[in-house]
DNA sequence: CTTTCTGCAAACGATTTGCAGCAGC
DNA sequence: GCTGCTGCAAATCGTTTGCAGAAAG
């Protein structure tokens, strides 16, 4: 997040996302700043089609274009769910690090976070196992595969 | 893989996997058969053009569809990358479990593999944390990030 | 022989883009 | 007021599909 480990307010993502968006000389648009807080609000990646539903009069042409802007800036991610839709969340370090649930069975996608401990250990594996391909590891995604509540009988 | 921790040789492979089309009525073609060869020796998920680009002879089309089928007959597995190509690789049962580094520059996938404990431990820590969701976990995967060799100065 | 597969070309659907007018700064 | 953004509609690109002939069992 943007600051300490707290949630930090609405105000302060919002001055972040523009002062990000700003050094690319790009503007914060009513339509850029209705994106984010649809994202911020989920607190999962979303498609396309559910940020449209979520959002009124704007149009699709408008939310890929600014989406990707919103991704060049650092401000968004663009995550592969298992389904044909590319799905988009904010920036881990403006909510936190976290990895991803997905069912596999109808496609959608939640957020969970899992203990430091074992983020350590994964990470002081991960440069073991990569340090003899000359690989310089950057940061990681864990994806847990399964089928949710909804989809049981 | 198929059997034990070995590799298995080839023909065990072909078998297994025409054993596994047979089930689902579904003849072992020489487009298949060229398939799975591309996609053993590949050792990594490969995009459709590199597909295509491996074999001789066999159209998109064809490819596509036979892709499909090699996912519906448990031989094959698509995975996500990070660019907007599809990849395909052969499944864990036939290859042994494994996670992806993923270059973020040229957006390679190589395979690498991580200790049995790691893999011991994310499993308990999934159980633990998908547990309130109410949540069956099935499965995972691991995505590592970075620069491979080859981007780098 | 019967059922499934192949190759082609046309169809599809998600995402991208050109352009004329509107809006941030 | 200059520069960048929006909305529309057309274009693009990966992937899927219908169909007539070839091939597997």
């Amino acid at each position: 997040m943007v600051s300490g480990s707290g949630t930090g307010t609405s105000d302060q993502l919002h001055e972040e996302v523009g002062r990000r968006l700003a050094s690319l000389d790009q503007r914060y648009t009513s339509a850029r700043r209705a994106l984010v807080v649809v994202l911020a609000e989920a607190g999962r990646p979303l498609t396309i089609p559910e940020v449209l539903g979520l959002i009124e009069g704007v149009p699709q042409s408008t939310a890929y274009r600014n989406l990707t802007v919103l991704v060049e800036a650092g401000v968004a991610r663009r995550v592969a769910g298992s389904d044909d839709h590319g799905r988009f969340e904010l920036a881990e370090d403006l909510t936190g690090h976290h990895h991803h649930v997905i069912c596999t069975t109808c496609g959608t996608v939640t957020d969970v976070h899992v203990a430091p401990r074992l983020e350590q250990a994964l990470e002081a594996a991960a440069e073991a196992a990569t340090a003899d391909l000359g690989f310089e590891v950057s940061g990681h995604t864990i994806d847990l595969l399964g089928t949710c509540c909804s989809c049981r009988g």
